[in-house]
DNA sequence: ATGAAAGCGCTAACAG
DNA sequence: CTGTTAGCGCTTTCAT
């Protein structure tokens, strides 16, 4: 018995006295064994305290039962929380998950994504994908499953909330409470298509109404993920809300960027939603407290993570003439206090 | 040339006209070789597609560069904060990083390090670790390296934060301030002997002053990571209230659970810091909003990540003869305004 | 500087 | 039901 390495399948076969085949087989549960055969490989397996080598195993089989995950940040809890489901789908699912952070690096995408196919994953889920053609082609031409989640990637699998429709939801909430001059904030933390389709939709609801978002409402909060301030927002608002053309609202494309913003409004002394209105995105837990009460739009966390496994595994098990999977995903309107009826003394 | 497979290194060993191990050493940038062979060998790489296969090379080189990380649950802020720091750093380190939850089924912590060895991952992080002596040990036998973040782990390498001092820390601020009749407040998110050795601390400091903690002042919020409501704890904070001896200032061993408790006391029309102070743990970004602004401790996530890496790599390099490393970082008290004087009307 | 050969630990036919 | 054999894709002596 080798010293130094770990036990193998030959270890426990030398010690049981059978082959190795036939301890592969009791070890996978495969054929059937013989009561006495498999007792006495059992008992060899305990005694060397023998382990299966994963490794060894995916080599010969052609496929790992592993997947990747990259995602942009971990510090956004939206990301984090779905990262948890995610992780937690893979493994009910058999499999192991591998991640790999970009860190908001476009550039380092491709690496991670590399990274992840040299160890062989299955399959790939990205959290935050940065729109990049050459990237899905090169995946489709490895043929290896792509699904992302959250952004809506026309050339592969994915699964979003219907980003336009959620917009058009604010809208109609904001235009019900009275707002008719309202600003659109984007902010660094989200993706840019998906934030050019909140606003399409948000904007295709006001117009409805005949209340345009112009470019001089548009504002960018180039937020991190830790509510910090934005001192350029700062002395932008100041100037905004001093105008005759102030708006009464403000929809945000991502709950960390609208809370920042409602604590920067805080310091200006408009209050919320007396003064201004504010709607963010995502729901995140801090939106909930009664402190805070971030009307939002809530994105099904839940489902996102188990349809983007489930487009894998369909994926893996259908290969690649399966058509295109493309989920949407119905977005629900949370109303709590930060958006309210327009003051009379704004209209 | 095979179809239907990804390419491999005899594929490129024949386009190229060499061997195998030429291409070998090309790859891995090993020997010298020819620059004209090399030249004609990163070209059929290149027409290839060939990717190295990191399975094989590892079953061969009986290692992996993959670690792997345990944690409880992503939804807490402070942990998903930190786990990012680790697969960045791992990242860094050339490490590919493996996740597995075990949502806080105590049970399932072994699970999850078993298909973390199964995988043979050359190394261990722990991030919520629930005491198992066991495991330990059998972490031991099979030589892997080990480390725990944030839990004091006697028989294991590890880094945390010195919770004793944190609680003493934050026992002087209250005393400080003219309390005198305190409450601790367990979370269910925090591990038990770390949160017992933060009461330590903190009824130590305060005994000083001839200050006790009565087990009375004991409480326990059932929290979820997302600021839910403890029912129970509501009762039980409104008789307490009620009470002559009711507490002036409650330390919360974690911010989720403090905020939390911050809410419920707003419902109970308590305010805070003018009816009672608050104090939390682990500075997440929420505990730093103005309309939170809890005073808490602060973990150096940066530093309690990298060490951890640390900890594994130099393991891994030294071997099991290495003393056991074990780390303690300095706590910083973040005063905001939750925690005030004692008010004149509760003395 | 390059090639031949022997595995790494396991699975998958195929015989017996 | 069990054993034999031939790889999976790669690294690593050891010759040449």
């Amino acid at each position: 018995l080798r010293s130094g390495t770990k036990p193998t399948l030959a270890d426990v076969a030398a010690l049981s006295g059978v082959s190795t085949s036939t301890v592969s087989n009791v070890v996978r549960g495969a054929t059937v064994v013989a009561p006495r055969t498999r007792r006495k490989v059992l008992e060899a397996i305990q005694t060397l305290g023998y382990r299966p080598n994963v490794l060894a195993r995916s080599l010969v089989k052609r496929q790992t039962n592993t997947i990747g995950l990259v995602l942009g940040d971990l510090s956004n809890p939206f990301y984090s929380e779905l990262t948890g489901i995610i992780v937690r789908e893979a493994s009910t699912l058999g499999y192991a998950t591998m991640m790999s952070s970009t860190g908001w690096q476009i550039e380092a995408q491709r690496a991670c994504i590399e990274k992840l196919l040299e160890h062989r994953v299955g399959g790939i889920i990205a959290l935050q994908f940065s729109h990049d053609p050459w990237l899905v082609q090169e995946l489709r031409a490895v043929a290896v499953p792509f699904a992302v989640v959250t952004c809506w990637e026309e050339q592969s699998d994915c699964v979003a909330v219907d980003d336009e429709r959620a917009g058009a939801l604010v809208a109609r909430h904001l235009l019900d409470l009275g707002h008719r001059r309202v600003a659109y904030v984007t902010s660094a933390l989200v993706e840019r298509a998906t934030d050019a389709a909140r606003l399409r939709g948000f904007r295709m609801e006001l117009a409805g109404q005949g209340v345009h978002v112009g470019k001089e409402s548009l504002l960018h909060w180039r937020s991190s993920a830790d509510f910090g301030n934005d001192p350029l927002m700062s002395s932008r608002l100041r100037e905004l809300v001093g105008s005759s053309r102030a708006p009464t609202a403000f929809f945000v494309s991502n709950d960390i960027a609208a809370v920042s913003l409602m604590e920067t409004l805080d310091e200006l002394d408009l209050r919320v939603p007396e003064d201004v209105s504010v709607v963010g995105f995502d729901n995140i837990a801090v939106s909930g407290l009664a402190r805070v009460s971030l009307t939002t739009v809530a994105q099904p966390r839940e489902e996102l993570g188990r349809i983007a496994m489930q487009l894998l595994v369909d994926r893996l098990m259908e290969g690649e003439d399966r058509p295109l999977q493309q989920v949407r995903l119905e977005p629900q309107l949370i109303i709590r206090r930060s958006a309210g009826p327009v003051s009379s003394s704004s209209i």
